[in-house]
DNA sequence: ATAGTTGTTGCAAACGATTCGCATTTGCGT
DNA sequence: ACGCAAATGCGAATCGTTTGCAACAACTAT
């Protein structure tokens, strides 16, 4: 499925600046500031609210994540992308990857019950409730 | 353990206001707003920018953890509080609790595979590495 | 294709949640 | 008690994010 269709499926209309944005957040590796997004992106002439406007409509439809960063600026990345499970220690701080997602079945499950389309799980498990599809 | 040893523990100095602000945060059942937490705290006299400060530190010290709210403002918990899990639907925000904690058993084998002592699961899931303990 | 409808974009201005500087006060080790 | 470093209150500043409006571009039905 090629970005386009992916932002139709979402319900979203199609634009140049939606897919250069959406194109910029799937190259990343890691979650990024819409300050370094913008500058990204700062060839393709974009303006910096029609970048936050797209990040909310992607968030809403469910293709993004915003998270809080280290200082007052939020953290944009794509829903659904190289999903990476850390075990953290509380002690020295070390991380070690784990294999897969171990919550895979975990949220079939869950989403069979309450009928939530489950997409992401981080801080909170984030879905479409049935009320929205 | 008392919140002042809690504290204390956590290399923060024991305030008056740090009392007032960490018995709040542990009155919650779901992660609040600075502006919530200050109006619940109105009686105690305590400034809006005592309180921001306040729960940096908090965070800082792996006491509290913070996330991105609806609008632009951040919510505001305790770490390792009653651990919920909720479904937040990323279209109008209705949050659903799911009853009892769906990764037990997840979390169990994974302790079992990697050595580690899981003990929460919010952002990440934390835990005490084998040279820790 | 074409015209109409609706959602999107740019621009500039506003907003407001969070931070910061500084003088004063407080906790806490000696 | 004494002194130092850190915490507080007050005000003002910051700046990440949102918004209003007019122009414009996507999609739909003709």
């Amino acid at each position: 499925m090629d970005d386009a269709t992916t932002l139709r499926n979402a319900g979203l209309k199609v634009t140049s600046s939606r897919l250069s944005i959406y194109a910029c957040l799937s190259s990343l590796s890691s979650p990024a500031t819409a300050e370094e997004l913008f500058s990204k992106l700062h060839k393709q002439d974009i303006d910096l609210s029609t970048l936050y406007r797209t990040l909310n409509s992607f968030v809403s439809a469910g293709l993004a994540k915003k998270e809080v960063g280290r200082g007052k600026e939020n953290l944009y990345s794509l829903e659904g992308g190289k999903v990476e499970h850390v075990l953290v220690c509380l002690r020295c701080g070390k991380k070690v990857p784990l294999d897969g997602c171990p919550y895979h079945e975990v949220h079939e499950e869950i989403g069979q019950k309450t009928g939530f389309r489950v997409v992401d799980h981080n801080t909170e498990i984030y879905g479409i409730c049935p009320d929205c599809q």
